[in-house]
DNA sequence: GTAAAAATCATGGAAAAAGGGGAGTAAGTA
DNA sequence: TACTTACTCCCCTTTTTCCATGATTTTTAC
């Protein structure tokens, strides 16, 4: 029984590359594509995919959140995260949100194929590169685990807000911000806002939650 | 006579959809890609294309630079810039460096050869929505344009570095570093260091030079 | 060769952040 | 219950950034 696939990627050049990897493949059936994730879900109601590859960076919704969407209405779907980042933020939040299996756009056709067959058979799997990302020890992890406030005042700071105007929309003392921002500091490892930013830019706290 | 095509791209699923794409048109002929830059410039040496599809994130060098050398020692090749970024920034740069085109990786088949029949035919060609960001307005453009020591001084800042500590590595004045910062911070309409490393960090500036 | 743009330097003052302390409360967990 | 964690608050000092204003010298581009 050939394994329906079905492609979220704005990138028409991405789909018809995948397309074309999958086109001799006798247990692949194409069911086709969307370019973004309304019309993505929209398809979901007549149609049933066994397999979804879905991008991350789509042009309405975060396919990390997409992924949570699709999960949730239809729990025997599986879906493959596809993207050109290998952040281990990326890889971590879109596996906790239901997907089954993440690869990078630089995939062999071998991988893909090695991806489509795991993930249909109910396993999991994570490209090469990946696995690498995940499998860092926690020291070597770089990512801190910051709490939901710390968050908060985080988002604030890299709005170019100062300590007192956090401290009046959050409704706390401008010492408790201070506080907050020291944290975050520490925790980070950052010299100063500047770095502090950046970092989290990188680690992506910033664009998706 | 045939268009001799080589692509420049570290993505396979990409290299594989234009190929795909490109397969059964009779006046192309496909040289073969390569995945970074140095690689590019070695087939070059050998092999003469007549038009390069160039992506603009490349692992080694990145595609405007590239651009640049291959433009530099080889005027007769032409190149199309490819990318996901429909940015200003990057297509204005790109065509100062010499590419004849930009073109988008969500571009259809008929964009994309119509891209290579007009650059091969010494024209040039933007795709649609290059084109757009291009004619936008300069108070709609979100990326401001900044100058090489800006850019420096930017890079420093998002690093953790004072004032002080960047006019030592610059060998410059810290009022001098502190006139640039500031230029920065008007430039990008930033309220403080914070928002600026963020806006920074969203238009890639950081990331990509 | 000239005009524009970029890079350089400066003063002085107000505002904010960084760094170093200390400390109480509420909530959940072992 | 004892312990940990998150959140809250405070003081003081030093450093750094932000703001306003002005000016000179290189580079670059036409």
């Amino acid at each position: 029984m050939a394994t329906k696939i079905f492609i979220v990627d704005d990138h028409y050049m991405v789909i018809e590359g995948i397309h074309s990897l999958l086109q001799n493949e006798k247990n692949i059936e194409w069911m086709g594509h969307a370019s973004n994730g309304a019309s993505c879900l929209a398809f979901l109601i007549h149609e049933k995919p066994d397999v979804i590859l879905m991008d991350i960076n789509l042009p309405d919704i975060n396919g990390i959140d997409l992924c949570k969407t699709v999960k949730l209405k239809y729990p025997d779907i599986y879906i493959i995260g596809l993207s050109t980042f290998n952040q281990q933020s990326f890889i971590e939040k879109m596996m906790e949100n239901g997907a089954s299996g993440y690869v990078l756009k630089n995939a062999t056709q071998h991988e893909l194929m090695e991806a489509i067959n795991m993930v249909a058979a109910g396993k999991q799997y994570l490209s090469f590169d990946a696995a690498l990302a995940l499998r860092k020890p926690e020291h070597e992890n770089d990512t801190p685990v910051i709490t939901r406030r710390e968050k908060e005042v985080l988002a604030h700071i890299a709005d170019g807000m100062t300590n007192n105007e956090i401290a009046q929309t959050l409704f706390i003392s401008v010492t408790t911000v201070d506080t907050h921002r020291k944290n975050l500091l520490a925790k980070f490892n950052a010299r100063n806002t500047a770095s502090l930013v950046k970092i989290a830019m990188q680690l992506n706290l910033l664009a998706i939650n």
